[in-house]
DNA sequence: ATAATAGTGTCTCTAAGACACTATCCG
DNA sequence: CGGATAGTGTCTTAGAGACACTATTAT
């Protein structure tokens, strides 16, 4: 085992799953660890690397769920690599974190293999529940990505059901960047977007009622182009 | 080696190394394969993880260039990875790309280990030079992150000698982007930007001198946050 | 009626694009 | 002087922040 470690380093794959709790608040999941190393610590749900199954890096991470949550990942995007010696106690290793958005209704989270607990965590209360390994930094950087997409203005539907309101779609953004948004000026810029479609499903209830809204075809969650010269990928 | 490399992939990083030439035309560093597989292709410099001597896996970028091309990279960022059973005839691979600048007068591009020609192109002609691996997919990454960060207002001062003018600044932009920036409003911008210093010199030609500035102390090249919420790393 | 939320109008401020203009060197 | 590049001033426009306002439901 050493030996082989010594040119092939242990690669893996973890990802950061964010979904809204039923106040629209933002969630991060995190999984109980039943084995070693790190068994009884809480970390994000990862794979190690199997290639005779991958495709590639990133379909690791899809089979993260397939296999121990049973659940599609809609959204899924590199946001980091980690690697070193120290970072796992099994030696050399190297991580390609992921962020995925998903509805947390989509979502029956149940413990499956080597796992005997799922927990949706605050993702900014991160820092007090000590992660295994480096997965608190990883959800550092998964998080920090996912908020400077948003605040460039790429819209987070993969939070939300597929018909939503403006002011769900509002809550949703909040949720991610920690901090209120105008209301007329975020529906001023969703007028022009073609990015949102308007149905004709309206939401009733104690109050006026809402318009409800859904991805136009096509829709990814992308950052529009920056003022000059902005590149698609 | 084929049951290592069932567990274990091939991982290495590989460098797009950006610079400006004489005309201040962006170019990025290309090596010749000496050895097989892909003998003779033009190719990113790039080196395969060694677990004993690399901290992480930037390391491995930087000892690329320290073996390679006897450089000290300044600035490297992680750009991408590309992972899969089919892009390296070894075997299931997974290489973690950087993007770094430089000035191109530090580098001294002399053929060294494995490599048996050095040239800087043009990262826009790359698709007809049909590189090896998947590394022409690489360069498009990579410009493209960097395309990104400078319509972001990410000032690449890397690029430039320690102390440039103005136009100069905005020359490397240009390069970057591809396109004209308007020289009143850049200009406008750096005003009231922290992260240059003007300095005492001037620069002397056969026309008006221009101020020389340098990049503040403690400069990273980085975007600027976004109007709201921005999050540095 | 009130509470609650949906949705709009308007004023101001800032940054950027466009582009003409002035300034200072060399020869 | 002309040629070249450095550097400035000004007009206009697009978008965002702030915030007050109107609209439509349930009870």
């Amino acid at each position: 085992m050493v030996s082989r470690r010594l040119l092939y380093p242990l690669v893996t794959a973890d990802v950061a799953l964010f979904g809204l709790d039923e106040r629209d608040a933002l969630r991060v999941l995190l999984v109980r660890r039943a084995e070693d190393p790190e068994a009884g610590r809480w970390a994000l749900p990862g794979s190690v690397l199997d290639p005779e199954r991958d495709a590639d890096i990133e379909a690791t991470a899809r089979r993260t769920f397939a296999d121990k949550l049973r659940l599609e990942l809609p959204h899924v995007e590199q946001v980091h690599v980690a690697s070193g010696a120290r970072r796992d106690p099994r030696g050399w290793s190297l991580s390609v974190v992921f962020a995925a958005l998903v509805r947390c209704d989509h979502v029956e989270a149940q413990a499956a293999l080597r796992i005997d607990g799922v927990d949706w965590a605050d993702p900014d209360g991160i820092a007090r529940r000590r992660l295994a390994f480096d997965h608190a930094s990883h959800v550092h950087h998964a998080l920090a990505a996912l908020r400077e997409k948003v605040a460039r203005r790429a819209l987070p539907l993969h939070l939300l059901p597929e018909r939503f309101t403006l002011s769900h779609l509002q809550r949703a953004c909040e949720a991610v960047l920690g901090e209120p948004l105008d209301k007329s000026a975020f529906r001023r810029r969703l007028k022009g977007s073609t990015e949102l479609e308007p149905t004709d499903a309206w939401e009733r209830g104690p109050q006026r009622p809402a318009q409800l809204f859904r991805a136009a075809k096509g829709f990814a969650f992308r950052a529009p182009a920056a003022p000059r010269g902005g590149e698609g990928d």
